[in-house]
Order: structure tokens, then sequence, then C-alpha cells
DNA sequence: AAAAATATTTAGTCTTATCTAAAAAAATAT
DNA sequence: ATATTTTTTTAGATAAGACTAAATATTTTT
């Protein structure tokens, strides 16, 4: 069906297009696979062709219904595969994405259909990312930066924007996890920097940090 | 360390020289991979210049060590995840093969090593086969074929020296598996079919069958 | 609205792994 | 021992996916 490139070129847009609406430019796709924007023409033409998104010249491009097919099932397959890593092989979140990287090619409908009742249907992998089930669904989990809260308000830790294991091993030795209650005590307008009490303890995190931490208020 | 096509050609030339001894030729290895003898050629200099192997002009090709090391792994993760295909996702042996010649390739030690465990670092795969260790060890199994059993001899059967899904479901269909006790009733000397005893049942199979079939008597 | 800066595309090159066709070596048969 | 057949290698071509450098659009600034 599709190259591994392919793929990854797939989920690339689909994650793009998620964040920023529509219109995936040249650049940001080139940026994201760390390649050039010249080979990400190339590649957008071909996929083109393949009617899994549209192009025009210097438009961008949008996945159509089949692309997000496509992209969704790759999603899928990378996020059940982080679940099984965390909960039956004693990965840690920062272990799990390189690996999930290579397994989400497997091409095979019925591993991954027997990996997720295996695994008991799991609806948030790691991260607190949530699995699109077979048919491609899944919720949109409500979630807005920690950066956003105001001074006093308290939120439950969901997710993180960022998957690298430098930045998951940071919220490690500071004992941030999903499901914990973050207060914001205080608020640094100079920089963006945050006070705030997790674990009855006092801790100041920076603007990039908080960021790249989601919560649900 | 290796492409994926390299992998293919080690794991093809490792198991061509268990059979066959040593001097590997070009055109058993094209044959074995579905590939023309020049593509041989070629990818054997690349193996050469690696060092997993040591080739001279026109005498085909033997492992070093290395390259036996480099083998040995992927068959270990071909074979604990064959084991994990049948034993966790409800595969059968028929169905393991394609899937698990994909997973053979993912690069993860902790990944590999940690299957091993969740697994208890099974002994066999679901055809007999034995599984390498961390180290690359494993035991020969002692067995021999059907087909070289003499009349009224009993043996168990310990392994497959076919693994595609239309031998296997062949198996399945006249209820041979592992561990099962087979006795040679007869032999037709003209095409060295036999009638065996197996599950209180005789049935006659072909020598084509009783030659892919392996015992321990 | 022109100039400058940025983004995108085109053209041509490279690498990997394959292929076909032809040449060369080795093995087999006469 | 020579001729024939088989096996292996070489030479040159191809496709995928990436790259660099140059050309062309588009956007932003002035």
């Amino acid at each position: 069906m599709f190259t591994l490139s392919e793929e990854n070129y797939l989920k690339s847009i689909f994650h793009l297009q998620a964040v920023s609406g529509k219109g995936i430019n040249t650049n940001s796709i080139a940026k994201k696979l760390d390649t050039k924007p010249s080979s990400v023409t190339d590649m957008i033409k071909k996929l083109a062709e393949k009617k899994v998104l549209v192009y025009k010249k210097y438009q961008g491009v949008t996945l159509t219904n089949l692309g997000e097919k496509a992209a969704t099932s790759i999603v899928r397959k990378h996020r059940l595969w982080e679940v099984f890593l965390v909960d039956k092989l004693n990965f840690s979140w920062d272990e799990v994405h390189d690996v999930a990287e290579q397994l989400e090619h497997i091409k095979s409908p019925k591993l991954i259909n027997e990996l997720d009742a295996f695994l008991g249907f799991p609806k948030k992998d790691p991260h607190g990312d949530p699995i699109p089930d077979k048919e491609g669904k899944f919720q949109k989990i409500e979630k807005q930066l920690l950066s956003t809260l105001k001074v006093n308000q308290i939120g439950i830790c969901v997710g993180v924007s960022d998957s690298s294991s430098e930045f998951l091993k940071y919220l490690d030795n500071n004992n941030i996890s999903l499901g914990k209650k973050i207060e914001v005590l205080s608020k640094e307008s100079f920089d963006g920097s945050l006070t705030i009490l997790i674990n009855t303890k006092k801790i100041t995190i920076s603007k990039k940090i908080s960021n790249n931490i989601y919560i649900q208020s």
C-alpha cells in the first residue's frame, strides 16, 4: 500500500494538520521530518497522485479522507505499540518513541487488532494521547497548556506535547506524570516561568516546560 | 548497522549454511531470496566489505563469526516474535511467518530481551525450531525426517522443514502437530508414500509431505 | 508598488538495491 | 581434450528517495 517513507509523510502531515488547521506548507513538513523542502515537494507530488492529499503548487497540502484514514491507522499502531511497551515490557514513557516509530510500519491488520484486544482496548497511550479505534475514531481530549493557567488555578496533568526522551526524563526527575494535580502558585511576568505545587512540593519551571505540559482544569 | 536487505541476505545465507555445510553459492542464495544471481553478486561484495562473510570470485561465500552472530540475532528475533504471536495474540502457526519476517528487523536490544522475558524465555518457536538466547547460543534439536523412518518405527513430531501456510494448513487438516506420536505402518516403494498411524487414525501421506516433517525416534 | 526576504519548485546528481543482457569462468558431457 | 552447459560476474539501466544549487513564486517590508 504505502512505503515506509510515504507513511512517515502522511503521519507528519496529519499531526501538523491537527495543530494548525489546514494548508500545511512545504517547510513545516521538511522541518518535522528533518529533510529538505525539495525532497518534500517530490514526495508531495507522489502522494497527490495516490489521492491521499490535495496539492496545488505553492499552496501547501491538505489530506483527503483517504489520507486521513491512512494516517490515523499509523497513529493507532504507534500508540498501541507504546502501550504494549510500557504495560508489558517494562519500558518507561521516555523509551518508547523510537521503537514505536519502527513498529508502526508493520503491516498486518490481524496483528494490530489482536494487540488492541490483548491490551484491553486502551483509550490512551502512555503520553495521554488518544488511541484511534479500528474504524479510526477517537475522542478529542479536552486539554490546555499549563502555561495558560492563571495564578491559583489548579489542573490535572493529562498529556505532553513533546515526547522526546529528554523532556520526559525532566518530568520524571520532577515527579510530574499523568494524573498529577498541579497548582499554579505564582507566575513570573518577565520570562513566564511558573512556580507550581506538585506532590506537596514547590518547584519552579520555565515557560518552555509549561508550554509542553497539557492539563485539564 | 545493517539494512533490511542486508539482514535478509545474512539470514538466508545462515539458513543455507546450516543445511548444506559451507561454501554457499550465488544461485542458491538467489533462489532463496527470489532474486537474480547478479543482484546476489552485488550484495555479496558489499557484505564482504563489511566483514560478515568471506567471498572469493566463483567460490561461493561463508559467514564469518561476525556474520553468524548477526544472523543468529535475526533468527532469535524472528522466532521470539512467532512465539508472541501464537501465545499472546491468537495466531495459528501458519499465520506467523509473514508478520515475523517484518518484526525481525525492528532494532532495539531492550525490546527483544524484554520480550524474551515476557514470554518466559521460550526454547522453541511454534514450528519446533530452537530460539537462540541473548548470547546467540541454542541447542541443536535431534531430529530426522519422517521419510527416513522404517516400517513399524515410531516417532514424535518435533518440527517442520517448510513453514509455508499451505503446508501447515495441510498438517492442521490432518491433525498433525508438534508432540504427536506417529507410527509408520507401511511404505510404498514405488513413490515413497507412507501410511501412518496418528491419533488412532490411519492416513496416507506423500513422500513430499514426509520429507518436510521432522520426528524424534 | 518596488525591493527585499522568504518559501517553493525545478533540474540535475547521488546512493541503494534491483534488473537485463552479455561476457567470462567453471563444471559436465561427449 | 574439446564442446556444451551451467554458473557467476560485469556492464549498464532503472526506480525510489534523498540531496545541492539555481530558478521562480510569494510574502513582507519599506
